[in-house]
DNA sequence: TATGAATGAGCGTTCATTCAT
DNA sequence: GATGAATGAACGCTCATTCAT
């Protein structure tokens, strides 16, 4: 443990603090909006100190947005059982997610404006290591029961994270969230829009 | 100013000019990216005049969008009929919105950055203007046949613009743009998700 | 002389504060002890100025050199008569820059400085200007009357310069500068350098 | 240190390798330009041991210079015979000199900043040692004999190093080196300078 | 003794906005 | 009204030096 962990940012509690303060200024003022010496503020560390574990703010985002996207991604898998049945997978995949978003508003908020900043433009995109497998089979099984539409599976994944963002922003913004009602119903909808 | 125009931005070529230019700056660079000196310049405009239009930076971003917007809604509903059955005028919208996001990839990418810029958490958001009665129709005829889902309207709209979004901007972005056929197929998969 | 004067310098009142608080600052300092801060405070500008004449710190550093080496070789020929003997010549070439060097010693040091400064190993090296033609001439008579060692003239420059950048820093570093008899004796040697 | 050595820094191989590692680099970058992160970098040693070596960037430098000046001197009377005709050792102790900055590009150019350093306007100037005898003695014959100029031996000097120098850096700068008829001509010159 | 992560003052530069012309 | 030079606070980042280990 004194040397490596697991999750490379784990290990580093200076690097945590940075990151934790940077969701938050981030998030809140946007990426321009906080200064490095804001956020060193914010951290309560030293300017400095910041430039030993990032080599400038443009690289400190994108770290962020690495570690935000391996969590949510995480988190989306969280009790997640390939045995079960694809729609109870699919709802499984969609509940976590959408919860995880509405309990990490800085984190959906962050990488909202991540995906959408022009000078960006680029990130590793696919970052889904270990899950990548589980998603590729939870699709592959929907095209051979014939129970997904016979559509490329970049246009069924818009079809289900176009909703789920856009609602969740809605939510995080301050509509209402939805209730556990209304939340299947959206759920069921989204399962019209792939499912043949 | 000294004459009435439908459009309040048309009278002023000068307005105009400013426009267009933070347009392709701000889509290009971000609005913190751009300088109101490189914007006066790429307009061919004194910086000075930019202020007798536009109160601050932020205030002409703010008319950007409001200006885009208006645009995006006169285009979605470019040869909207009334009188056609419900599910033809669907087609069309969607059809003619996401034709106006392809053709018009400034203004997407500037709206896009704009909605998820939390420095500018305000804004005025429905700014429909005349087409909301046609909206509030469309969606009062899909409940009273029985033939949109009972979700409230803002959450269609999620199940629509969502995915839309999300397509345009992957095509934007490089990826091939769907063919005629893909994109009828993905225009019904919307329909799925709102029809009961 | 509103809009040119010959002297591209001399029409800016601010331009010539700055070049004169950088030189002033740059040979006490050096041009890294030197900030644009300090630069601004001592020629009573705000700093953002600076940059309205300068594109950066080097720009300025450079175009000081050149002011500086124009200035020195104007100097350097004042008084100068073609038709004197090249002897007479020689003794006014090199007692107006020695002069001129005493005289500046800001300038000379900063000029020093300048020359070997590893950072800004480049420099458009001969702006002689019009007086090239002046300084061709001088060698080409010694060489053609047979007064002059046959040495290519870059090397008769150093064994003339030579001695008098070193004497001139010896004289403003402290040490007692050389009366006139004394002067005279240097000429002399320098002149015995490089006559046959 | 707890050897006795004649020469100070040979009994320390640590003190050796930063004193290499920052001749390399100060000559490349100038005093600024490299840090002393980068410094220990180069020398392969961590950056707190360099201050158990020197008390600072500045006392460094100095003694580097010190360094050099002594190792400069020392190239100078290499093969210096007392017993040889005046000429003759002139002829040694300017070619001697003259090889050491040709073959030592980086002490020169590191020497020459050094000098012209207004931010290290003290330093000891004449470290000339065991040396200094010799050299007083070179002088003192020369005027006895009434071989050279009744000028004092600092302007002398002057006459002697400022070619030598102007040359050195001219042929280090990339100017073709003088061969060996040109050089003696060179030679001839300064000579010819200081004798009578 | 030896280390190298930590520090924070200070750097060069930018740019939204103003206001004298 | 129209202009664009002037402004100075604020920016991201560096680096000589220290000191806990």
């Amino acid at each position: 443990m004194n040397v490596h962990s697991e999750n490379p940012s784990a290990g580093d509690p200076k690097r945590r603090r940075i990151l934790e303060a940077a969701l938050g200024l981030f998030s809140d003022e946007g990426f321009h909006g906080a200064s490095m010496a804001s956020l060193a503020k914010s951290a309560g560390i030293p300017v400095g100190t910041i430039y030993r574990h990032f080599a400038g703010k443009e690289e400190l985002i994108h770290a962020l947005y690495v570690e935000i996207k391996r969590e949510r991604l995480a988190a989306m898998f969280a009790g997640y059982d390939p045995a079960l049945p694809l729609r109870a997978r699919f709802d499984r995949l969609w509940r976590n997610t959408f919860a995880y978003c509405l309990s990490h508003p800085r984190e959906f908020c962050f990488a909202e404006q991540y995906a959408f900043s022009p000078f960006l433009r680029d990130a590793g995109k696919s970052i889904q290591g270990e899950f990548k497998a589980e998603l590729t089979s939870f699709f592959g099984e929907g095209y051979r029961d014939g129970v997904f539409k016979s559509l490329p599976p970049d246009i069924l994944s818009s079809l289900i994270s176009g909703p789920l963002n856009a609602l969740a922003a809605r939510a995080i913004a301050g509509a209402t969230k939805p209730g556990d009602a209304r939340l299947q119903d959206v759920i069921d909808a989204c399962w019209d829009a792939i499912a043949v």
